[in-house]
DNA sequence: TCAGAATTGGAACGAGCGTTCCAAACAGTC
DNA sequence: GACTGTTTGGAACGCTCGTTCCAATTCTGA
């Protein structure tokens, strides 16, 4: 039998994830992430492929695991209205931090290669249509319950709700002051 | 005395802009600026100076002349919330269009380059304060004559109005359905 | 008509890219 | 302790990148 690898998969990818998000795909070079992955070419290339297959990887889990998780946690622990403000209020503390200039992992993707990589444009797709879909249901259910006002247009409200969420991410990309963010945040608070 | 160049330097300069708002600063090759602008690398270096000297050369007159004349022209042209609802339809509009995908320049500038670019960022971030700014004016007039009630803030919905001009932009580049877009400009008529 | 000056086209450069390849190192099996 | 099959580290590859350089070309002013 063969040995088992001496450095951690996961480690590794996460690494990567890291470089990925907060300098793009293209910028990042093959020595940045080997440099930063601690591996080096041969065990990359025989693990990951390429450096397109990890970035896909990459993107696929991201999307699959990290953000579907959040969404679910927020409709589980959160009343519906309260899952749709967490959400605002969580992008709004990571964009106020450290990592702030990172913005969004899915955003990144789409505005650097949705126009030229289908299958990066399909994944950034899918994920809008979910989150549109997750404020969809929160804000029926928002509406059932009470916590949020009839007047306010599920369908409208939802993809308007998409709109800021995406917004923020280029807003925060773009150093803007946190002031900026937390006025967006406040003023969904007084949209549902 | 010398002769003049036998191409005309806007017209190489527009057709570079379009490539770089398409495909990104990176993405564009010098083999496809010399192709796309129709002339030689001599002329090139000896007109434009480097790749990175015309990018900010184009970013920085889309800047200081295409947006600001576009937000002279709504503030001129239209009474004060039609002023806004004006500059979102547009948005809307071309977005929708062939040319949809390509998104906002100035946005797509940010999310490549002002993580890494000084430069870009101070741009970025000027174009941002300043179309904050018209938004926050326009709901001023528009309180001041009846036209946008009262109740609305002109702080905070300024920035949110900001927040989704740039989310429109991000959805567009991802190739959303332009339903997604009608109704976030429908969103932002129910808004102010 | 000719000298002067800048443009033009294209060859060539060095650097960096992502990738391939392979000998050496190694863990586990017989 | 030799065999087996992977992993490992690093040299090397071919390609493309942005840029430089220069001889030939082209137009203007004298």
């Amino acid at each position: 039998m063969p040995w088992k690898k001496n450095f951690d998969v996961d480690t590794a990818r996460d690494r990567a994830k890291a470089l990925f998000w907060s300098r793009g795909y293209q910028a990042t070079s093959m020595d940045d992430l080997l440099k930063g992955m601690a591996i080096n070419r041969g065990s990359f290339y025989a693990t990951f492929g390429s450096k397109q297959d990890l970035y896909l990887d990459v993107l696929r889990r991201h999307e699959e695991h990290y953000r579907r998780g959040v969404l679910e946690h927020l409709r589980t622990a959160f009343a519906p209205r309260e899952a749709i403000l967490a959400l605002f209020d969580a992008v709004r503390n990571e964009a106020s931090g450290p990592k702030g200039t990172r913005g969004c992992f899915l955003a990144n993707a789409t505005m650097e290669l949705a126009s030229s990589d289908r299958t990066v444009a399909k994944i950034a797709r899918g994920a809008f249509n979910e989150t549109e879909a997750f404020f969809h249901a929160m804000i029926v259910a928002g509406r059932s319950d009470g916590a949020i006002p009839p007047t306010v247009d599920p369908v409208l409200a939802a993809r308007a709700l998409l709109g800021l969420l995406l917004g923020i991410r280029v807003l925060a990309r773009g150093g803007s002051a946190p002031a900026v963010l937390d006025s967006i945040v406040q003023q969904v608070d007084g949209m549902i």
